[in-house]
DNA sequence: GCAAGGTC
């Protein structure tokens, strides 16, 4: 039997080859020179196996020439369009060699990422698998890591494709390039012709770009709106020395209501308590408590830690994480796993980052017994793990290095443990009212030590006894403002996205320099912040379409989730 | 000249 497995992309090709040929194989190049073809025996299934890949999607969608060009027809009729089917100009090759494997082969194994989107890839490959022989087998590889047994298990237990789910993403591709392609052309056309700023642009409308630029717009129109109110609350705080021979230091007790926007309360309740301020300790507790490690990796944290720590937009931190791990230093990355297989192996990859000058005396020390496994999050996208670092890398520079050296730190400090600290609360009250204050000491900074990004700090509170009473050094009635929310970071845009189903780990990052690029939203800095701000094109593309009065608006982010998640 | 999703 003559096997013939196909993965999603190159790299998979290869370590599902390493795993199954435990290292014994020969390989051809072809006629794309990211893809090669492994061949091996497979004595487990008694078969002959040739694994190779395609590279993403094999095929692409678009109107036939009738329908193509702009001003061929009605964009109406773009719903009612034939859409073609076609191997794209890249895929040729792909092709080519897909059939003369398939020609030789008793079976075809689909091995693509087990998410949806990889259902639809395999059943491109079927297609073009049967074009070559008719009569095939085809069967379908499940696993959700690159660990040896799962890969086995897969190889020797293989299912059936999901056709269902192919037919899911086909939907949604044709729906999206008709509804595109017609807004697109009708709102460019229907613009250009009315406002002289639109002349020469495209006005594109996407079903992710939209909600993208809602969201900015969203936040903008909260702070144009925004009225600040006025609080009072009662500031309590004492003046003593930290310890028995320490200088005085100053601490604040905070008002257990916080603060009341009604001014004639506030002042009576502090009348009152201005009256007899002599103030009680009436319980000191002290308790152990910790800072978490942080959670393995995914791309969309990954993004949002570059925009706030590193200052990098999402766009470049996920092509910088590409390249790095096209030269092998990183795993693959672009994941929503944040959670590390149960049989992930961490030691060999702790073990390369001990030679390095700035961590690697803390991964001698997670090798020395202080590793502590991972904490495991809520995501799989059963097709790969959470970013990390696979080789030392010491030659890097500027902002490689620094995207580099997050991921890194970041996964090193996964393995370690959480910090751990102590922290104690003095309740007091004054005038029948009830205040606290808080101090916090860190006794062991454990993953701190290797991850930066992270701070802990507390002061330690002076010593209270329960019972004792004092007067306090400073008792005042004081007003505050509530303050106006700010403009949306990328980091935020990133979060909103990702919790509302707008773009894959893969895309969100390409929405949010569409909607910059066409001038929907603009970029503005404030203290070494970047903001985003929409333009007057995109508050009033977003005002028009909520203004038509739709049950789920296309500025808002319901519709693409249904889209997205419907079976 | 148009979308979003894969991928190098």
């Amino acid at each position: 039997m003559r096997v013939l497995c196909v993965a999603e992309k190159p790299s998979i090709a290869k370590s599902i080859t390493q795993i199954l040929s435990g290292g014994q194989f020969t390989s051809r190049t072809t006629a794309n020179k990211y893809i090669r073809n492994y061949d091996f025996d497979y004595p487990q299934t008694r078969a002959q196996f040739t694994v190779t890949s395609v590279s993403g999607h094999l095929t692409a969608h678009d109107f036939p020439d009738t329908h193509r060009k702009w001003h061929s027809c009605d964009p109406i009729s773009l719903f009612d369009a034939p859409v073609e089917t076609f191997v794209s100009k890249d895929g040729k090759d792909i092709e080519k060699n897909l059939k003369s494997e398939a020609r030789r082969a008793d079976m075809l194994m689909i091995w693509t990422d087990c998410d949806r989107e990889g259902e639809h890839i395999g059943s491109e490959v079927k297609r073009v698998c049967r074009s070559a022989k008719a009569n095939i087998i085809v069967k379908r590889a499940r696993f959700s890591a690159i660990i040896a047994q799962q890969i086995h298990n897969a190889a020797q237990h293989p299912v059936e494709l999901d056709q269902a789910q192919a037919d899911a993403v086909e939907a949604r591709i044709v729906l999206d390039l008709r509804i595109g392609a017609a807004f697109t052309r009708m709102q460019t056309k229907t613009l250009q012709d009315a406002i002289a700023q639109v002349e020469g642009s495209v006005v594109s409308y996407g079903p992710c770009q939209f909600p993208t630029l809602g969201f900015v717009v969203q936040r903008y129109l909260q702070v144009k709106n925004f009225v600040s109110e006025p609080f009072w609350y009662i500031f309590l705080s004492l003046s003593r020395p930290s310890s028995s021979q320490g200088d005085n230091v100053e601490t604040e007790f905070k008002w257990r209501r916080v603060h009341l926007f009604d001014h004639d309360a506030a002042a009576v309740i502090y009348e009152h308590v201005i009256s007899n301020p002599i103030t009680r300790v009436t319980k000191v507790v002290e308790k152990d408590t910790k800072k978490w490690k942080p959670l393995p990796l995914t791309t969309v944290e990954l993004q949002k830690a570059g925009s706030r720590l590193l200052k990098l937009a999402p766009k470049a931190v996920l092509d910088i994480a590409e390249k790095l791990y096209n030269q092998g230093f990183l795993s693959y990355p672009r994941t929503e796993t944040d959670q590390f297989d149960p049989q992930f192996d961490f030691m060999p990859l702790i073990e390369k980052q001990a030679v390095d000058p700035a961590w690697g005396a803390f991964a001698q020390g997670l090798q020395q017994g202080e590793f502590s496994s991972p904490r495991r999050g809520k995501n799989n996208d059963k097709a790969h793990p959470p970013i990390h670092p696979t080789a030392h890398a010491g030659g890097l520079q500027g902002n490689e290095k620094k995207v580099y050296e997050f991921i890194t730190r970041r996964f090193l400090a996964c393995c370690s443990k959480d910090a751990e600290g102590s922290m104690t609360t003095v309740d007091v009250t004054c005038g029948g009212e009830a205040f606290y204050a808080t101090g916090l000491v860190v006794h062991r900074r454990n993953y701190l030590d290797v991850y930066p990004y992270d701070k802990w700090t507390g002061s330690r509170v002076p010593d209270f006894a329960e019972g004792e009473e004092f007067q306090p050094s400073v008792c005042e009635l004081r007003e505050g403002h509530t303050s106006s929310p700010k403009y949306l970071t990328e980091a935020d845009l990133v979060t909103l996205m990702d919790k509302n189903g707008i773009g894959t780990d893969a895309t969100i990052a390409q929405h949010i320099e569409t909607v910059i690029n066409r001038e929907y939203v603009l970029e503005e800095y404030e203290g070494g912040t970047k903001y985003l701000l929409p333009s007057t094109l995109g508050i009033g593309l977003i005002e028009g379409y909520n203004e038509m009065g739709l049950e789920k608006s296309v500025s808002k982010p319901q519709l693409r989730r249904e889209v997205r998640y419907v079976r």
